[in-house]
DNA sequence: CGGTTTGCCGACTGATCAGTCGGTATTGTT
DNA sequence: AACAATACCGACTGATCAGTCGGCAAACCG
């Protein structure tokens, strides 16, 4: 029997994150379950008794990894009152000193080349983007029920919001020699701004 | 000896396909190398011929789709005057009838998930981002030069602008069920204008 | 106490796959 | 004709790896 009841919770989290740091360094077609085991300091059948299959471990860090992300996002936000600001504080994305971002932006990277091929990778793809549109959408919903918006589609306007972000971030951080943090933060404040201009019902400070 | 001279050439562009299509379909980590010889209809031994190993042919296939790419981005981009208009000439970016389109995402968004752990592919990446750089920024000092664009850092703004088009073109294309062909084109020529907006010296119709 | 369950170990197995190599056939050269 | 080089074949090899399984130890149960 086990000697503390938590832990199932304790070793699925520590394998896990092992999981995760083995494959945002080697890449998801790299790493095998020894070197999960490895990081988790667990062996091989130790492993197994907490996931079945690999797969099965793939999914459910991939899936604990974007539960965290989204996390982070809306607490970001929902400590900004004001809308617009809402909309332009994702600048944390540009920072590698972060471990969050560190680990995340392979496995994002890693997570899309699989949904390319694979349905239930484009489900987990399709989730973690509506949990972001939806807290996007949010502060537009806020901003017009405000005034400071004229009339939009809120949810249209928080895809290309998002994916204006996602778009830079890959950038920024596939080919950093080309493409500054200042680049980075300059152009997604430039391209949100400018995207809302035609709706602002008074300029933004 | 060979009956054509350009046998070589031919077997190669032949595997080249063969591997950029099974990879498209397969996604480049299950890709085997007896799956593009049967794609190629070509044995073993004779894909070893031409191409000494897996990583080789990869290296090659890869580079040989963005070249094919660039190609195409340059002709449809020279094909038009306007230099606004041009910025905006990505559109059939969003047409998956296009073969070289319907192989292209999977590809990309392969190699980007590679780049994160692999210097080699990072530089693949690097190159192929230039070039359509290049292309962006033309654009944009041809407009400066007719006085059509107030001053601006044309090579800053043509990477904001191309990641744009990526940002939002990943998410049509990987969650299509959420992000129509329609919301794709508005929402880059929303956010291109939107972009260019405070540089323009008159109204782009 | 004996018996059972849980947690974990690591050697083993079977499958997969990249790369090799001896061979054949066709074309060209002398 | 003899020889050589190129183009290609496919059986084989060695390495890798996911998943299995028998076993052990510690904790709990009756």
């Amino acid at each position: 029997m086990a000697a503390i009841p938590e832990l199932e919770a304790i070793r699925k989290t520590q394998i896990l994150d092992a999981a995760l740091n083995t494959i945002a360094t080697s890449g998801h077609a790299n790493v095998t379950m020894d070197d999960i085991c490895k990081a988790a300091g667990l062996s091989k059948g130790g492993l197994a008794h907490y996931f079945k299959s690999k797969e099965t471990l793939f999914r459910a860090a991939f899936t604990a990894f974007f539960d965290r992300i989204f996390q982070r996002s809306q607490e970001t936000m929902t400590a900004i009152d004001d809308p617009m600001d809402q909309l332009l504080s994702f600048d944390w994305l540009y920072d590698l000193e972060d471990p969050d971002l560190n680990i995340g932006y392979p496995i994002v990277l890693d997570v899309m080349s699989i949904a390319a091929h694979d349905e239930t990778y484009r489900t987990i793809f399709h989730d973690w983007i509506n949990n972001w549109i939806t807290l996007l959408e949010g502060a537009l919903r806020k901003g017009m029920a405000k005034g400071l918006f004229m009339k939009l589609d809120p949810e249209a306007t928080a895809r290309t919001i998002s994916a204006i972000y996602q778009g830079i971030a890959t950038r920024w951080y596939l080919d950093p020699e080309s493409h500054s943090t200042e680049w980075a933060i300059t152009s997604f404040k430039q391209a949100i701004k400018g995207l809302m201009q035609p709706y602002l019902t008074q300029p933004h400070t």
